[in-house]
DNA sequence: GTCTATAGATTGATAGAC
DNA sequence: GTCTATCAATCTATAGAC
């Protein structure tokens, strides 16, 4: 499952054969087979793989007392992952991207995790007395799809350091100190 | 030529075959060989036809006086596309996203061409005086690509209308008036 | 549960008639 | 230049020994 989830990353699912999971995980092709009966069955646990982060990732913000430090905190784990941003584009964002282009229903399952995390930036901006806290959740997820689209296809790492500079600014000013 | 940006767009590079080309192109497989002699080559033709699509754009666009006038145009040809945003991604942008998972130098022409709109857009906000041109750039371009990542992945074009609303205002603000 | 071997289907690419 | 037929390689999926 692990190692799905970095060759799915790294290569793109389409462009990744079951062969090529196997080679990465170290066990024999037909042992795939063994724990999942298809190779939509292994996306679809790669996407669970991804919800099941984001919740612990938030688990985790929660426990900072602030809703701005908080949002800064999650902006400064997207820049720490800039080198692997510039190579291989945003984890789930690439993900997301490519099951859009299937007829399947697994585009679905990747818009909720794309909501769930919406939704918990959304709340922390409501915590900061924002009406408007919807719309800022949205400009923020955006404003980091985006630069990782651009860092990607540049291959430059610092074009995330700066941007992820400006989101924190943005973000002291948004909470309004 | 047309076919395949089109279908390239819509089902993805990996995902397409030549046979789906031929089909949409309404000829048959064999004379796909006949103009390109591999697939990769069929890919780079799609890039080179959005470097000459961006060039066609801007050209357009310059034509305009205002600079600022020029950058709310881009946004509102990007709010024009939202219905095929919402449903295939950017036309650009998922086609980028898609060749920086190859080891191949396609996506070193995919990031000219991303490079090239940068440097538009720069240009543009360097003319209204603005020294932090390059990242205003890059904040812009970023905008648009991730509300498109967005947009698609949840399948909402409101998501890019309200978007582009925020960023004309945005241009406005930026260009100080 | 693990592993090898291989079936069955698809696809990139080519040969050759017209 | 156009089109049909097909090869060769690859990949998903399965069968079956251990």
């Amino acid at each position: 499952m692990r190692a799905a989830v970095r060759i799915f990353h790294e290569q793109g699912v389409e462009k990744t054969t079951l062969g090529d999971i196997a080679r990465a995980a170290e066990v024999p092709l037909g042992n795939v087979y063994y724990y999942f009966k298809t190779k939509d069955q292994l996306v679809e646990a790669a996407v669970a793989a991804h919800c099941a982060q984001l919740d612990t990732l938030t688990a985790q913000l929660d426990t900072l007392p602030d809703p701005a430090e908080r949002l800064r905190t999650l902006v400064a784990g997207w820049v720490d992952q800039r080198e692997t941003a510039a190579r291989f584009g945003c984890p789930f964002g690439t993900l997301a991207s490519e099951l859009d282009k299937r007829d399947d229903g697994l585009d679905r399952a990747a818009a909720q995790v794309m909501r769930a995390l919406l939704d918990w930036v959304e709340s922390q901006f409501a915590q900061l007395g924002r009406a408007d806290a919807a719309a800022l959740a949205v400009e923020l997820v955006a404003a980091y799809q985006g630069m990782s689209v651009l860092t990607n296809t540049l291959r430059d790492p610092g074009l995330m350091a700066a941007q992820g500079e400006r989101l924190r600014s943005w973000i002291d000013g948004v909470a309004g100190r």
